[in-house]
RNA sequence: CGGGAAGUGGCGCAGUUUGGUUAGCGCGCUGCGUUCGGGACGCAGAGGUCGGGGGUUCAAAUCCCCCCUUCCCGACCA
């Protein structure tokens, strides 16, 4: 495969050029390219700021041309930062600009940056004298396209039965597609698949600014269906939703050390709104912790203000360095519930009683097997006292964290002032939680199921999932096919079944049976004059089984419990393969070469030292997802042979 | 931030090395017709600031300079 750009519309990207100086900026990292730094934030350094070129706030920053990046760690003495300290990341970029740059104490870095590269025209020479492949198509003598040459039949039929797809490449070592909708085949490329997938399938594209993207209807309505079989759990657990603002003022996100710590890196700030510059920088959130407990200190009072149980579904904005469609995007959508309780024991029973949301939702209903646990203090949410997780595994062999519950402990109560009087007249500072699930679990999905020809959706979440594709040659035959489809619809949809009527007239059932495919409807129904005539339709699983013939009545009265088949079917193969999957680590060597082939989650003990997890991330890649709560500790550390205080899963991550 | 690849109709690409008629091809799209049980075919059409800005030239998609954007790998990452 070649680059994969966002289709931008050339009049579009000229546009956006040309348009009009936007009221207000927003910037990565805490930037005003005109004001001195506000104190007491760490400075990130490791992020590109938009530059004034893209985003022309044109009356504020004439005369800036160079990228308006300040770096507070290249002046003197701010090596000893704010009262909060430098984050880690910061300071470790820090030292390297300082290299590169002869140790300058500059504060603006201008166009110099670039001229450490090739110029991208030079680039571009080069590329062209590297002599490529020639163009493919899969053409015939007559020029025409489509039909399989001859030896491809056999293998096209072939390839059928055994439940694949046809071949597509015309010629071994080729990997280039002819057509827009061919998948690339997941075994072969496993991150080129999952673009295509989701682009084909029309879940999502990128969006227009870095790192962004658009969530098509199909891939949004997927992410409806989870927010429902969240959002009602969440209900039934006591929890009410509301809605904090997307603009936090700066001052409030600094106030729990480690929290700012873990963020500033990845956090956007708007400096400019109405043409001027604010008094006070805004971020936009990248979680709602500051807020909503700078808030929760005017609402309670007294243990009987407790417990608050709430929630929010919203945006938050995280400035990542790479970036996949809804595995990891600079904005996403998810819910984060906040809580605050009067003991201590409360709010951890929170914590787990959410996480068990979680692992229910992610297997009852997108039937992806998890694994729960609590993370290694390297990987907890900042400003957290643990943090819980629900753990998948992809069919690539690499982890997926699904959602993750924290126990705050008193943390953010300090840090924000949250205190209550108890029963018996003392001062108290509120216990909290935090638990968010995200868009990431549609990557999620898509990953945990999908095969050769596209997606699999789990029927309780497909937003079709019955699709019925109407057979005809004549026009008689067509409206005899699409009444009876018409009737089969309705009795289907009464029945509260999701299921849409395939009519097009342009497209020849063939097409459509494929295009299902990749789209991961569960169930098909092929409708002709045939099975009319017989009373009867085609049914054809999209996991499980293959094609068979039922009565029209058997359709209508057997289709929950087919839907039912198929969620089941889906959740047995994850559970299979994960099973298959899970390896115990007897030493570091044979953890390395597992994980360097196949991947898949390494079992193992460990003795709690920070010492011994880096040392395996550093010679496998893998880090610990989760650390089961049932597990004991016997044996020794895999690293070190000291006794163990865990055991710990290990995998390659997203 | 380091390394690599790329930007030409909606999508995928050719053309750029060696500047020169009117910028091509496939898919898709529109209309008509024939088709329709596993990705149909014919005919006719529509659609292009060659990423942007400068420069060189009689002449620039093509040469030079600057800039922007995207993708991949690494570093980084809840």
């Amino acid at each position: 495969m070649g680059n994969i750009r966002p289709p931008i519309p050339r009049g579009q990207r000229h546009e956006r050029r040309s348009a009009k100086v936007p009221r207000c900026s927003t910037t990565s990292g805490w930037i005003s390219p005109r004001r001195p730094q506000a104190p007491g934030l760490p400075q990130p350094s490791r992020h590109r700021t938009m530059s004034s070129h893209a985003y022309p706030h044109r009356p504020l920053l004439r005369g800036h041309r160079a990228r308006p990046r300040l770096r507070r760690h290249h002046r003197p003495g701010a090596g000893g930062g704010g009262a909060l300290g430098y984050p880690r990341r910061a300071r470790h970029r820090g030292r390297r600009r300082r290299r590169l740059h002869g140790g300058a104490q500059r504060a603006r870095v201008g166009p110099a940056d670039r001229h450490l590269h090739r110029p991208a025209a030079a680039r571009q020479r080069d590329a062209a004298a590297a002599p490529g492949p020639g163009r493919v198509g899969r053409r015939g003598p007559s020029g025409r396209r489509r039909g399989p040459a001859a030896g491809d039949v056999a293998a096209g039929a072939a390839d059928r039965a055994a439940g694949g797809r046809r071949a597509r490449r015309d010629r071994p070592g080729d990997r280039r597609l002819t057509m827009p909708e061919r998948l690339p085949r997941q075994s072969e490329d496993f991150p080129a698949w999952y673009v295509e997938v989701v682009k084909q399938a029309g879940l999502a594209e990128h969006g227009y600014a870095r790192g962004t993207q658009i969530i098509k209807a199909y891939g949004y309505a997927l992410w409806e269906n989870m927010q429902a079989a969240l959002d009602r759990r969440f209900k039934a657990t006591g929890h009410e939703n509301l809605y904090f603002p997307l603009f936090i003022p700066q001052h409030m996100l600094e106030r729990e050390a480690e929290h700012v710590e873990g963020f500033a890196p990845e956090v956007a700030v708007v400096t400019y709104g109405g043409g001027e510059e604010l008094d006070e920088p805004l971020i936009v959130r990248p979680t709602s912790e500051a807020i909503i407990w700078s808030t929760y200190a005017r609402w309670v009072q007294s243990y009987r203000d407790l417990p608050l149980l709430y929630n929010q579904w919203c945006n938050v904005v995280r400035w990542e360095m790479r970036t996949r469609l809804f595995l990891r995007t600079s904005e996403f959508l998810w819910q984060e519930g906040h809580t605050a309780h009067a003991r201590a024991e409360e709010a951890r029973e929170e914590a787990l009683r959410m996480l068990e949301v979680y692992r229910e939702v992610a297997e009852d209903e997108l039937a992806i097997p998890v694994l729960t646990g609590r993370k290694s203090e390297s990987e907890k949410f900042p400003g957290a006292v643990t943090t819980y997780a629900i753990e998948g595994l992809m069919r690539d062999g690499r982890a997926l964290q699904c959602g993750t519950s924290h126990f705050l402990g008193q943390n953010f109560a300090r840090a924000y002032d949250v205190r209550f009087l108890n029963a018996a007249g003392e001062q108290e500072y509120a216990w909290g939680t935090s638990w968010g699930f995200s868009t990431r679990m549609v990557g999620g999905v898509i990953m945990a199921h999908g095969d050769d020809a596209g997606l699999r959706l789990p029927p309780r979440i497909a937003p079709v999932q019955v699709v019925i594709v109407p057979i005809y040659r004549s026009d008689a035959e067509r409206s005899e096919v699409l009444e009876a489809a018409a009737r089969l619809h309705a009795a289907l949809s009464g029945n509260g079944v999701r299921v849409r009527v395939d009519d097009r007239d342009q497209y020849r059932p063939g097409h459509k049976f494929n295009e299902w495919e990749l789209k991961g409807v569960p169930i098909r129904i092929e409708l002709g004059p045939r099975d009319v005539r017989a009373d009867q339709a085609v049914v054809v699983p999209r996991a499980g089984g293959g094609k068979r013939p039922e009565a029209t009545a058997a359709v209508i009265a057997g289709m929950a419990a087919w839907l039912e088949d198929v969620q089941r079917t889906l959740y047995r193969e994850a559970l299979d393969f994960r099973e298959a999957n899970t390896h115990e680590a007897p030493d570091l060597a044979t953890m390395r070469d597992g994980i360097e082939g196949d991947g898949g989650l390494w079992v193992g003990p460990w003795c709690g030292d920070e010492e011994c997890e880096h040392k395996v991330t550093e010679e496998t890649r893998a880090t610990i997802r989760v650390l089961p709560l049932d597990d004991d500790a016997a044996g020794t550390c895999v690293v070190c042979g000291r006794p163990a205080t865990a055991r710990a899963v290990w995998a390659r991550a997203y």
